[in-house]
DNA sequence: ATAAAATCTATAGCTACTAGAGGTTCAAGA
DNA sequence: TCTTGAACCTCTAGTAGCTATAGATTTTAT
């Protein structure tokens, strides 16, 4: 029932002191009540605003990103299919994400494998990365 | 066979003049010689490091990456390893990532589908979102 | 009462650029 | 040759999302 000190939030959530102070700066957090002592004092609406702003991050949504849903979940109805657009506008984000980096994966195996086969003294890698024509049409 | 300008080295590889500055600033590129006038006159050695450079980032190597390839690339024998190392290093770290991303996305699909199928106004998105129990076992 | 641990603010640093201000130089046409 | 406009110059500050440091204060436990 206490309140808890900024260093009880961060064993709470797993979230490091200085990153709680900077998502109150940024107005993510709310502000919490100070002591006398001018040391901050939190509730449990804090820890539950915490871990969404964590979990949110975790899924890659930009703290702009978590502002707004934010304000739509505070705001009346009517809203969800706003939070739906940002939901999915960020799936399609993921997916290019991936599409690009298994691109990536493929060259550089290929790099790599080339390396391995040639003789000891024959690794292609910095030749590979001089020469844009010897990427196996990934771009 | 002429030298030519930063904005010419910019059409020629796609690089924009502020990052070719800002590579030259940061020692990846070359400082090319000046006119009499103080603006700077690039040679084909210029854009073969630039294409090098290019070429890296867009395999998602960090700028500190490319200038240890640069230096592998300039030194003797016996170096290959070494690029092969940073290589591999870069290719299990872009594996991860992909593992990473595969799993956000499974998770942002259910989020969204479990909204579609529900009735119109009871998108969970934001109520996913705020509940880390509700999350699929990705984490 | 004291000492250690935790907290406070403020500032600077990180990556890899990008944008802007305010001034100079170059190249081409008249 | 002169002029004009595009391209160039340097310098500073801003972006995202923190992290680190310094130096001072407060809280907690013994």
């Amino acid at each position: 029932m206490a309140d808890f000190s900024i260093g009880m939030l961060s064993k709470k959530t797993g979230c490091k002191v200085p990153t709680i102070r900077y998502y109150e700066q940024v107005g993510l957090l709310p502000e919490p009540y100070r002591t006398e002592g001018n040391q901050r004092r939190y509730q449990t609406k804090h820890l539950h605003i915490l871990q969404f702003i964590l979990h949110s991050r975790e899924l890659g949504f930009t703290l702009d990103d978590i502002r707004e849903l934010m304000t739509l979940s505070k705001s009346d109805e009517g809203n969800e299919h706003k939070a739906d657009d940002i939901a999915s506008r960020h799936l399609k984000a993921i997916e290019l994400k991936i599409t690009r980096l298994v691109a990536l994966k493929t060259e550089l195996s290929t790099m790599l494998k080339e390396c391995e086969h040639g003789q000891a003294d024959s690794c292609r890698v910095i030749d590979v990365l001089s020469d844009h024509m010897l990427c196996k049409g990934t771009h």
